[in-house]
DNA sequence: TATTATTGTTCATGCTGTGAAAAAAATTAG
DNA sequence: CTAATTTTTTTCACAGCATGAACAATAATA
């Protein structure tokens, strides 16, 4: 029979979840403690700095295509980039092909900060993978991929 | 020279970080969709999940230990019971040792519904892990291992 | 031209969270 | 034993995160 075995199967797994549940919740809890740790030191709202990483890879962004990366509603956009604006680091200027969309924009002051703050995201990052021998790195990162692909197929499941 | 050499290390880690931000921001978006699916699906607020499920290792918890095990300020910990307490998952009764405490614990209800919860939660992990192979899920294991105190360590440096 | 679709704002609502102040009870110092 | 201190919890004011419905302005289409 190989009930046993079975048996024995079943535990390690059982075993596993909670140590998989264990470890993302304090990997969790670290994510969290980054980012308002982020937000505390500059001196700008959680949200606010999401948005602002944005501008990192486009000059000009719409307040749609904000709440499709932030995945918000457009109304929390509009909250979001208000404080930006207040805080001077973000102007609008109206599309001059179509005049319901506002082109936002990096202020010279938001681009100085914007780029301070990824460099010290990308520091922290550094020293996590230098926290990792070459080979732990490779693996890490593979593992991670193996994660999102696994948790993604989870969410089609779960539907 | 070894300066090439070190350039193309160089390239490798900024590859190598932006990979890794990319995936834990994957995998962030993830966990926050399944706490927001479970929420919706159970009509409980996510902070109130958290806090049932608390009461899976302990009978009884009080306020500052409910505190201190989901890290916020005891105010918040108020309002998260006051809220279980109306849906007639928690109840409480002072600690005949000690007028100050109030001892919580789950009504029977609290308890039917918090194992089913369990259970889903378990699922959900045991589908994820299934995803993988025996040799991957292990690896998994002891990368985000790695991963946890790597995070940790980089935390103390931030300080 | 009239209808429909798109873009963005406003508003009401609810959840998450903090910190200061206060009340009640227990502990400790004198 | 009384007075001062500490502990536990609650209340309140505040701020941030987020949604969805209703609306106005503009553009595209029939």
């Amino acid at each position: 029979m190989n009930n046993n075995r079975n048996n024995t199967i079943d535990m390690l797994l059982d075993y596993q979840i909670k140590r998989l549940q264990d470890l993302i919740e304090e990997i969790l809890q670290c994510c969290k403690g980054q980012a308002s740790y982020l937000s505390s030191k500059f001196d700008i709202p959680e949200a606010e700095l999401r948005c602002l990483m944005l501008f990192g890879s486009e000059r000009y962004l719409t307040a749609k295509s904000i709440s499709q990366r932030l995945d918000v509603a457009k109304s929390r956009v509009t909250k979001i980039i208000n404080g930006l604006i207040q805080k001077e680091m973000v102007e609008s200027i109206i599309d001059p092909k179509d005049a319901r969309i506002k082109l936002l924009t990096l202020t010279q002051e938001g681009q100085r900060k914007s780029q301070e703050i990824v460099a010290i995201i990308a520091d922290l990052h550094r020293k996590l993978l230098l926290e990792l021998d070459s080979e732990q790195r490779k693996m890490v990162l593979s593992c991670l991929e193996a994660l999102r692909s696994g948790m993604e197929a989870v969410k089609k499941q779960r539907v």
